[in-house]
This record gives structure tokens, sequence and C-alpha cells, in this order.
DNA sequence: CTTGACTCTGGACCAAGGTCCAGGGTGCAT
DNA sequence: ATGCACCCTGGACCTTGGTCCAGAGTCAAG
């Protein structure tokens, strides 16, 4: 009989209580049972849920997009699985692209900056202020 | 001698008028000048200013951080500006990278997920119960 | 002179994902 | 039986970059 409280539940998935009672206010994680004072008692399952939480989370997923998730897990709907995994893929691709485009525009000001001499040279000050416009 | 009122200003950099007066608490824009009656006023310079920080942002560069690269820029520092944008660069190719991290993860999953039949047999629900960390 | 468009201020509200606090109650060990 | 760690609730607060609102004042045209 493996009952945590919810400190125990915390530290075992690192994460602080008050995360806790926001996912359980979010609709993502509620105590198995509460105890005749209140207190709140959590099981494996609840801890595994947890865990699920937080994987998911490092994959990207927003908690939004984690509370489908739960439900299409616990329907073990697997294909609806993969279509979401997809769509996060795509989203992931295209926070790349952005960060890439990015990435582009300020490489290519800074190598051809002098690092010295008049701010009128400098390609990056020339973009921003659109003296001449480089990018 | 153009002059703009906040709406005008706003427009010509395609911004809204709370986006120009939120700069203005912010710190970074203010009017030129106002009028008797309260009127913001704003000149050419002003305009270029707004410009400029909507490039910035463009750039990935945080309002924080368009503060000091207004500073920088209006002492001509070559050097601060090439400084700020690495520092910048080095910020992108993090989250690139995390992001990088996040997409092989996630593709990996889907790669070997059969998209059909059982959930034990899917490697993306696996991965998040933990059912088998194959992640 | 009136209408309608514009602007003013101060402050509230939004998303997201928490984090912290006060003022109380509980559980366990000594 | 008392001290200390833990837990409860409800609500406020944080960050970032805005957005929206009410109630009031102003400007330009007709």
């Amino acid at each position: 009989m493996s009952q945590f409280a919810i400190g125990q539940l915390a530290q075992a998935a690192g994460v602080g209580i008050d995360t806790v009672r926001y996912y359980e206010r979010s609709g993502l994680l509620k105590p198995s049972t509460r105890t005749q004072s209140g207190y709140r008692k959590y099981g494996q399952g609840e801890l595994d849920r947890l865990n699920f939480i937080r994987r998911a989370q490092h994959l990207g997923f927003s908690l939004g997009e984690i509370s489908e998730l739960l439900a299409i897990s616990s329907r073990g709907d697997v294909e609806a699985m993969y279509q979401a995994a997809q769509v996060r893929l795509h989203d992931i691709d295209n926070r790349i692209a952005e960060l890439g485009r990015m990435r582009e525009a300020l490489s290519q000001l800074m190598s051809s900056c002098p690092r010295k001499g008049r701010d009128v040279d400098c390609p990056i000050l020339n973009a921003l202020v659109q003296r001449k416009t480089l990018a």
C-alpha cells in the first residue's frame, strides 16, 4: 500500500508541492483519496500520472495538450497519440525554422561587422536603424 | 516638420496605439513633445526608434535587451553591439538545440510507432507512461 | 455648435505555468 | 502535552508583451 502525502508525491516526482496543487486546479491530477482531515493521499497511479505529465512537458507539450494526451492514453488510442505527436512535431519544426531565420539574419549581420570603427560601418546598427538596410 | 499624433505613429510603424503607450511606460520610447492639452507628439526620430524596436524584436531580442541596444546604438558603440548580438546568437542556438532534442526524441518515438494495434505496442505511450521506457 | 474621431489617464485583464502567503488545522515524536 | 513539521484553503503575485476599458477631454469638419 504505497500511499503518499502531497509532499512525498512532489518530492518523488521532483516538483514543488504548489505545482501538484496547481495541476489539480488545472484538472490534470487529483488525489485518489483524502483523509478525514482533508489531507490529499496519492497512490502509485497518481505518481505515474505526474511523471507522465513531466515527461510530456519535456517533449514540449503544453498542459492543455497534456490533458488531451492523458485522455488519449487512458483510452489506449494509439492512432490519436500518433496524431498528437505529429502536431507537436510540426510545431517544433516551425519554431526551429523561425529561430533559424533569426539566427541567419543575425549571424549575417555579425559576419560583416568590423567590430571596431565608426557606427555607420556596423551592419547590425545599420539594420536596426535602417540607416541602410542590410537585412 | 513631420509631427505625428500617437495614432499616426502607430499606424506608420504597424503597431497598436496601446503598444506605443506600453513602450513608453517601459521606458523605450517617449514623445518628443506634448501639446498643451497633453497629446503626445512624435517626430521622425521617434518613428525610427519605434522601427528599431520592431526590427530588434524580430531578431529575437526582448524589450529589456532592446533597451540596452538603444543605449548602445545611441553611443554608436560597435563593439558592444557586436557583443550583444553574440549573446543573442548563443541564446538562439541554445533554444534551437533544445528544440532539436525534443524533435529527436519525439520523432524517434513516432518512427517506431505502429499507429495501430494495442497501446502496449505504442512507444509514445510507453515512453510517457514508462510502461517500458524507450526515451 | 454639434458630431464624430481622436486622445488622455489609471488601472484591470489576458495567456502559461507556476510560486508564495496568511491564518489556520493535523500528525507524530518526545 | 507540546513542539515542530506537515498540510489545508483562498487568493494574491510573478513574468512578458501587450490589450482593453471607463470616463473624461480635445480636435476638426460641416
